[in-house]
DNA sequence: TTGTAAGCGTTATCAT
DNA sequence: ATGATAACGCTTACAA
């Protein structure tokens, strides 16, 4: 059961390999009852156009390319989930690599790409990506690109955030309103994106209620399982002591909840805990932790969108422009308990 | 910078196509004067194969398909991670279907994949499937298969599992130990492999220490979020009552424990919970949650290698045969807290 | 309306 | 030792 091919058709049907190939597509200028046949046919030997003879044609590969940083992650395993589902409903096939964070793999990676010849990519950027011209290139070659989640200004393509903004607008808001005051903001690389954007929200929220900002409150970097505990009891030794934590990473969170219990403090009664994390995570860990939700599966869906958009020039002429998805905050605090 | 095809080279060097082609492989009869000028020039315009030409031609594709029930996943996303290292390492793409543990996909995906000429397919059976003619089929054609983690008999192919027997063996046997006769066994499909090599270490354990197997302490099923709950409460009205569990993913794992947390259960005063989990969860749950760790990196690291081997035709004579990868069996009883 | 032929990048088979 | 040519499956001018 070979997969059938154009000249499988037109040998059983005794008509040359074009014809069936434009009875295929074209509708005009071919006759109707040749098409018939041709359909028929087609039906019969379960043909499906190859994709490689199409890719090497140069017209359409029907595969996109997909980078992100991990795949064993929780985000973006959601974000791949929602991105393949929609992907695969439009018929096209989905090529998924991993930066491992590192910006040398994340060119040879677009090399890859560009040698399967995909039709577009989707792009997080590892957080040792500071230089994007390898994107310039690429799209300046006409390959459509969109970015999402981790995204760059200097580089000119629609993108599809989550409204980092507003969700730690609304975490640290809701710290403030249940009376802390003192809120410690635990992140990751300065430089990126999501993280100025959570402590504009963080900042924007402080401001609004008359709360000084304290830098000393705000730690950033790439923090190893082992070195969230002695943060955080860094942190808890500052006068006036912390009396809430925000967190951005699901790692943060868990981090933090595990430092707070080893030290037997009680969430909510002594500190309030909200991360910027994963429901389902958010889920294991209640009731302690509270959460900004991320929607990385829709997020992953809207990206995929635009970019099959652009592949398909729906939108010729539309700017890009940024889509932000909602973030939601879902407080939980049905316990007393350390958790 | 589009990418250099053996013809830039040919041109370049005023030479023909077919020597540049041979240049690159063949060593004998070829003058080594060219040969160097072939591939200094090769190297400068950074030369690669075309990978969907080679494809094209029918000699191999340098891909190869992952077919796995969901990525969103913490163990499949893990095992995809080990596949996608290994085998980018060894020159290889990958591409990754889901079948969202639906049948009709898993044909779906196996179809987009031959489409794609992959050189070979790393397979986790979809929960639904229990007819593998689909996959007897491509392999009577020629393809490569390995199957991991969820295994059909069926299918004539190496294997690459976890020691689900002996972890459930240890787990078990743990349990009964530390003085727990009542051993709730909370697990999924009864007609997949792992469920059925998981029951038989539990029965073993409990044979081996003179407990008798009571059926009514074990439950099989596709539980849903809100579904575990209910199902441990009966299980606790049992007389006598359960006075541990033992469950066979993360889910469950989850679901138990929010449960036993809202009976305000304490763990493991009075229950002990263990479970097939991923070490990243259970750190999320510590310290109530001990776990039997599954190896889902190596595993997909040593899959995709005996797929790579078989596909450059390594160990031609080798028959098909399973690896089992050790389970770790991780005890937390570090607090006596809910959790 | 349909057929012929070239071309996408590569390799294998024949020449030379 | 090297070059021309066909072939992989498909699309698309260009002929007929």
């Amino acid at each position: 059961m070979e997969p059938a091919t154009l000249k499988d058709i037109a040998r059983e049907l005794n008509i040359s390999v074009s014809t069936v190939s434009r009875a295929l597509r074209d509708s005009y200028e071919i006759n109707p009852e040749t098409k018939r046949l041709v359909m028929e046919c087609a039906a019969r030997l379960h043909y499906r156009p190859n994709p490689i003879a199409l890719s090497l044609k140069g017209s359409s590969s029907k595969a996109i390319g997909v980078i992100v940083p991990q795949i064993a992650n929780y985000y973006f395993s959601q974000a791949i989930n929602g991105i393949e589902e929609v992907a695969n409903q439009r018929g096209y096939d989905v090529l998924i690599f991993q930066t491992h964070e590192a910006y040398d793999r994340e060119v040879a990676n677009l090399r890859q790409a560009v040698a399967r010849r995909v039709d577009g990519l989707l792009i997080s950027l590892s957080s040792e990506t500071n230089n994007v011209s390898h994107l310039q290139e690429l799209q300046q070659q006409g390959t459509p690109i969109v970015q999402f989640d981790r995204v760059s200004a200097a580089l000119d393509t629609p993108r599809v955030v989550a409204d980092n903004f507003a969700g730690a607008f609304a975490a640290t808001e809701h710290l403030l309103l249940s009376g802390r005051r003192r809120i410690a903001h635990l992140t990751i690389q300065p430089w990126l994106s999501i993280t100025q954007e959570r402590l504009a929200g963080y900042r924007a929220a402080l401001e609004k209620h008359g709360v000084p900002y304290d830098e000393s409150l705000v730690r950033f970097g790439t923090f190893g399982p082992d070195e969230v505990g002695p943060l955080v009891d860094e942190l808890l030794a500052l006068e006036p002591r912390p009396d809430a934590f925000f967190t951005a990473s699901d790692r943060l969170a868990v981090g933090c909840l595990a430092a707070l219990r080893q030290l037997r403090i009680a969430i909510p009664g002594q500190v309030s805990l909200i991360g910027f994390t994963n429901l389902t995570v958010a889920d294991m860990l209640a009731p302690s932790l509270s959460t900004v939700e991320q929607p990385a599966t829709e997020i992953g869906r809207v990206a995929v969108g635009r970019l099959l958009d652009l592949i398909e020039k729906k939108h010729r002429a539309a700017p890009p422009s940024t889509v932000t998805i909602p973030t939601t905050l879902v407080v939980r605090e049905s316990s007393g308990g350390v958790g």
